[in-house]
RNA sequence: GGCCGAUUCGUCUAGCGGUUAGGACAUCGCCCUUUCACGGCGGUAACACGGGUUCAAUUCCCGUAUCGGUCACCA
């Protein structure tokens, strides 16, 4: 047997939605897992979807997530993308009119020649009877201008003229067609649901279906993980590897549950990304005609890793009850039979603590510059070294790099106000003599002002000063911070700096009454 | 509407005939802590319904309901 090839064939219509992103995050965990390999085909026959951009940003998100692709658009394989080239179906045009050619002379396509009106004034009247399905069939196309009603001589006439035409699949009337996919079993269809499908349109473009199927055969695909919404097309797909000859070397088939809206009904979709403020696509996203700006999640500060993490578990559990799983450690436990049935509704709360999960994972220098750049936008000055400091003290508390700024505004700015909860329960003789025997304290220190170092000078100077140091301590936050509630305390002073302290010890003894 | 698919706490899910129905997010409480957060411990909370099959059904079968997908010269 040959090794394990999958495909992520997104069409360039716009920027990727985060469904897509985890089919292929699914294909190359199996890829992977498999030791087989994963490319990327761009399903571009749709000339009127194209939008400019499309294709760089599918790309480019993949990467972002850490998704490799191994063969196909955007790999180089020093002469070009791959063995199996061109990966683009616009660029493919003459082999799938070919194999459509081929079908009509072995009899099961034909050439059609009714115009839009004519189609529409069939399902008009189909409609009208009451007839179960408006179709173009094996029941209805005797009636349609095509290769089976007309004269060889008149259908050669036509396209000699240069009549427009398409080729349609000639379904069978009556035939069961099996399908066994690999996480839903058997699936029987009976060929009277599936209509006389186009094949190739009057622009000479396939369309997705022969596209797809004459692709994935010559590119030697051996698995075709995709969305549910292919389901139902899949028995087609079936009846044209089997009449391509390509049955006995077909691909399994499995199709993924959908990510549902996060509350009511229906399918994810970018609205539910207004409405709910977050994002649905992996990376910002500037519609080209439009100028619209959506959101993405590189941009709203989540880690690729932690999408990764989050995507992988919906629809998908490995039986563990592990929650936290690196790329490799996901390529270890996946398999397809795992995956479930069923439609996951897309919850960003799950998704925000997978993130924050991995923020506090996230070594100090490396969400330093984040602190850095909205100090410096604040008009702050904030060495590397102190924003070191502040990504250490905060991180546990944020899941996103960019609420540390936030957090840190204590550390920022001196208080202009004072809690007034905080002054009227904490605020007595007890603190204000405290906090003047700190700030005495202070003045005489010597040596790094590091947190341990602050914490025995306070704890000296309470002693000598007979307060209680747990009775006060709130009210030394107030007077530093102008809040009841914060960080490390200790800490929170080393990043301020002595003089700093001193100054606001000050204040607080002349502000607060 | 036809066809196809699905149905375990609010959400993501474990379960594959016999379990006190487990975990995570969210939520609530307690502990830790000078405070908040983190962390730890604990609580509230689920097998859609009705029939079968079986000694025994969350689990198997059939209906019903509900939800989802799909019915284009879009993918």
């Amino acid at each position: 047997m040959s090794d394990v090839r999958v495909r992520f064939a997104p069409s360039p219509t716009g920027p990727l939605h985060i469904g897509g992103v985890r089919t292929a995050l699914y294909n190359y965990l199996f890829a992977r897992k498999m030791g087989g390999k994963m490319l990327l085909r761009i399903e571009d026959t749709d000339q009127n979807r194209f939008v400019p951009g499309a294709e760089e940003y599918i790309i480019e998100s993949l990467k972002w997530v850490g998704i490799q692709i191994d063969e196909g658009q955007g790999v180089d394989w020093g002469d070009g993308p791959g063995p199996h080239g061109p990966y683009r179906q616009s660029e493919r045009k003459g082999i799938y009119q070919a194999e459509a050619e081929r079908l009509v002379a072995v009899g099961k396509a034909y050439y059609a020649f009714d115009t839009d009106e004519e189609l529409d004034a069939m399902r008009q009247r189909l409609e009208a009877a009451n007839a179960p399905a408006a179709q173009y069939n094996a029941i209805t196309r005797g009636q349609m201008k095509n290769g089976l009603t007309l004269k060889p001589d008149e259908v050669n006439a036509r396209i000699g003229a240069g009549e427009p035409f398409v080729i349609r699949l000639k379904t069978p009337r009556k035939e069961e067609v099996r399908l066994n996919d690999l996480i839903r079993g058997w699936v029987n269809v009976h060929s009277s649901a599936i209509d006389d499908k186009v094949l190739i349109k009057s622009d000479g473009l396939p369309t997705y279906h022969l596209a797809n199927i004459v692709d994935d055969h010559l590119m030697g695909i051996t698995h075709v993980i995709r969305g549910e919404e292919w389901l139902p097309s899949a028995p087609l797909h079936v009846l044209l590897y089997r009449y391509l000859g390509w049955e006995t070397t077909m691909p399994q088939f499995a199709h993924l549950p959908l990510l549902l809206k996060p509350e009511g009904n229906g399918k994810l979709s970018k609205r539910d990304a207004d409405l709910g403020g977050f994002p649905v696509f992996p990376l910002q996203w500037t519609d080209p005609f439009t100028g619209n700006v959506a959101r993405g999640f590189r941009e709203e500060g989540y880690l690729p890793n932690a999408l990764v993490n989050f995507l992988s578990l919906l629809g998908w559990n490995p039986g563990t009850e592990q929650e936290l799983f690196s790329m490799d450690e996901l390529i270890d436990a996946f398999s397809l039979e795992k995956i479930h049935k069923a439609g996951a509704r897309f919850d960003i709360e799950k998704a925000k603590w997978f993130n924050h999960q991995y923020i506090r994972q996230q070594p100090n220098e490396v969400l330093a510059p984040t602190i850095e750049q909205q100090a410096t936008a604040a008009g702050l000055a904030c060495p590397p070294d102190k924003a070191v400091k502040i990504a250490g003290l905060l991180k546990e508390r944020v899941s996103f790099a960019r609420e540390l700024f936030g957090e840190a505004h204590t550390i920022f700015y001196a208080p202009t106000a004072y809690d007034e909860a905080i002054v009227a329960t904490k605020w007595n003789d007890d603190s204000r003599r405290a906090v003047a025997a700190f700030r005495d304290a202070l003045l005489g220190f010597e040596g790094e002002f590091v947190a341990e170092a602050i914490r025995h000078t306070l704890a000296g100077a309470m002693q000598q000063a007979g307060i209680k140091q747990g009775k006060i301590m709130q009210a030394m936050r107030l007077a530093l911070t102008g809040f009841g509630i914060g960080p490390d305390l200790m800490l929170t002073m080393e990043i301020v700096g002595r003089e700093e302290v001193i100054a606001r010890l000050e204040n607080a003894l002349t502000s607060l009454n």
